[in-house]
DNA sequence: AATGTTACCGAACGCTCGCTCGGTATTCAT
DNA sequence: ATGAATACCGAGCGAGCGTTCGGTAACATT
């Protein structure tokens, strides 16, 4: 574990409004545009006080990128039930991706387009968290490609499938407007078709 | 088209040599790191010598932008052929898009990851591109789908599943190996076959 | 031979950045 | 009542940033 500036109890106001701000920040310019000076104005703290919270700009965004993906992997954990069938397991997944994407928009974004500027380790512990994400859809992924294909030679690559359906999960970030993100059930199913049964005619291929 | 610092030749070597670096510096670095002093000294420049080529750092990220855009989209469009079935064109654009990855890697990653940096003008006019790029992909898209929805109410939004795709192929740049780039084909066929047929048995739906 | 254009460079300016230091008011424990 | 811990703040440091300015050598044009 990376060294934290202090150990604060999880239920502090402040400590949490400060990361919620850098997050929009964040979201909004950049890790490297949205300067401290910022973050402490919109937290109502001086750029002093912000160091009081966090030893450093990057122990700030691991801050976040942690708390984030631990939440967002321990809502799908709490979820999954292995009685569901592969296919609905995924299904799952992507819908708990998409509401966890209405709820915590900024924090979402800042780990799926910042996390590469984290560097030694506060990357590598974050990274824990988030190849343990990848592992539990990159299973799933598995299991109906079992179902499919078994042991055939044209069976597709497990790996890439998943970093495809995460490139899907993860664009959305660059597009899907804000304010009308009311369609997440409808984009979570189809999602979860197109990947499953694709967007053309079975007889035609 | 917003002011250009300069009209120059197209076959200027130093002036290629420039967005090349500037491609693999901000494609590594960002686009806020990857300062122009890097960016001179590996173009084996002084940085008052950049700003004869361009007339501001911004103007820099616009001509690389609109300069690899352009370069996709003829690509492209030279190769599809409406006789083609909207399945084949569809593999096509893949393949196409994943053969310009090899080919550019660096300036492709700068064209989907830093191009909400460009503002203004700069950014309007790079967004005809781009849209045009879109464009190209939803007609083939619509068209796949009223082959097997017509006018269906149940029938996916051919806007949103564009975007699905995109986002599959925009997020490569954050997983793949650069060296190990050698499976473009197999990835091609593993994405087209993922969009139009999906991953699980047809008939267990 | 004189003039203009091209293709640069060294030096520096003004600004913003992350971060630190010395201090302080408040609360709490002894 | 006193000492320590908590939760900050104002001011400023040094470094790096994009950009500009005044110059210059090489070449082309007249």
């Amino acid at each position: 574990m990376p060294p934290q500036h202090k150990i604060l109890p999880s239920t502090n106001e402040r400590y949490d409004e400060v990361l919620s701000v850098a997050a929009r920040l964040i979201a909004r310019d950049g890790f490297e545009k949205a300067s401290i000076r910022a973050i402490a104005e919109n937290s109502k703290l001086s750029q002093a006080g912000l160091y009081y919270y966090f030893s450093s700009k990057e122990d700030l965004l691991y801050q976040l990128q942690k708390h984030t993906f631990t939440a967002l992997r321990n809502s799908l954990a709490a979820r999954l039930d292995p009685e569901l069938s592969p296919e609905q397991r995924l299904k799952l997944l992507i819908s708990n991706h998409l509401e966890f994407f209405t709820k915590h928009m900024n924090e979402l974004r800042v780990c799926a387009f910042e996390f590469q500027k984290l560097i030694g380790k506060y990357y590598e512990d974050v990274q824990v968290i988030r190849r343990d994400y990848f592992r539990i859809a990159h299973t799933i992924i598995n299991e109906i490609l079992d179902k499919k294909w078994g042991d055939s030679l044209r069976r597709p690559d497990s790996r890439r499938l998943t970093m495809y359906l995460f490139g899907t999960l993860n664009w959305i970030h660059m597009w899907l407007d804000t304010d009308r993100a009311t369609d997440l059930d409808t984009m979570a199913e189809e999602i979860a078709d197109m990947v499953l049964y694709g967007i053309a005619r079975g007889d035609t291929k």
